[in-house]
DNA sequence: AACTCATATCGATATATGTCAATATAAAAG
DNA sequence: CTTTTATATTGACATATATCGATATGAGTT
């Protein structure tokens, strides 16, 4: 099984000022693309407006018109993607930001 | 036919922080969606890498493994997005990285 | 005019992926 | 163990798009 915890931080060369190599560039678009997603990018902001800074799945599938297999993916790519951080609590699983891998992505872009 | 100056700079909102709307959603997407693309940060890393700022179209050709249809489609792409100028000069035409259209996509992210 | 070079567009194809219904798994409660 | 609830996975389908060869357009030259 895979585990719960944060997948790790690897961190990404500055995009601009310098040639990047191709698996530079491969890594970099590869988090670009799971941003590149309009419902993707809704869950992070519903995830970013709970003030505890965490949200049970459930709610997010209600929240959004999408389906819960649908909704499930979309975590999955993001968790998978470094971005999201989950936690089981009982039958529920809660989602958080994982801060430091937003940072490093707008660091990508300096 | 269509213009070979900048096309306007219309802003994000920001991405976290607050529910965002199901359009801001697209918009944002599609920007991130332009970045997913290893070739066209290749591309911009190339631009970048330029001490005067801009490059030939055909320099970028010849650069990348890439054919030039496929090349004038990143090129476009990214030129659409706003992420690029282009200017003509004779029969060259040279490509400029539109700085503040990357400043505004780092702020979403803030 | 014709020729050359640079760039763009077209058409076709292959791959990636978003979406859902159906099903499976996991955990808690009865 | 059975039931219920939450989440994940599977399989199928549709859409998007990256890529290329062929061709068109545009600018300069002779």
């Amino acid at each position: 099984m895979k585990s719960l915890k944060t997948p790790p931080i690897f961190c990404c060369p500055p995009l601009l000022g310098g040639r990047v190599t191709e698996t530079e560039a491969a890594s970099a678009a590869a988090l670009f693309r799971v941003l590149g997603e309009p419902a993707r990018l809704q869950l992070l902001s519903l995830i970013a407006a709970q003030p505890s800074g965490e949200v049970c799945a459930c709610e997010l599938v209600e929240s959004l018109g999408l389906s819960q297999p649908t909704v499930s993916h979309h975590l999955k790519v993001m968790y998978e993607a470094g971005l999201l951080s989950k936690e089981r609590r009982g039958t529920w699983i809660y989602y958080r930001i994982v801060q430091e891998r937003l940072v490093s992505l707008r660091d990508l872009l300096a």
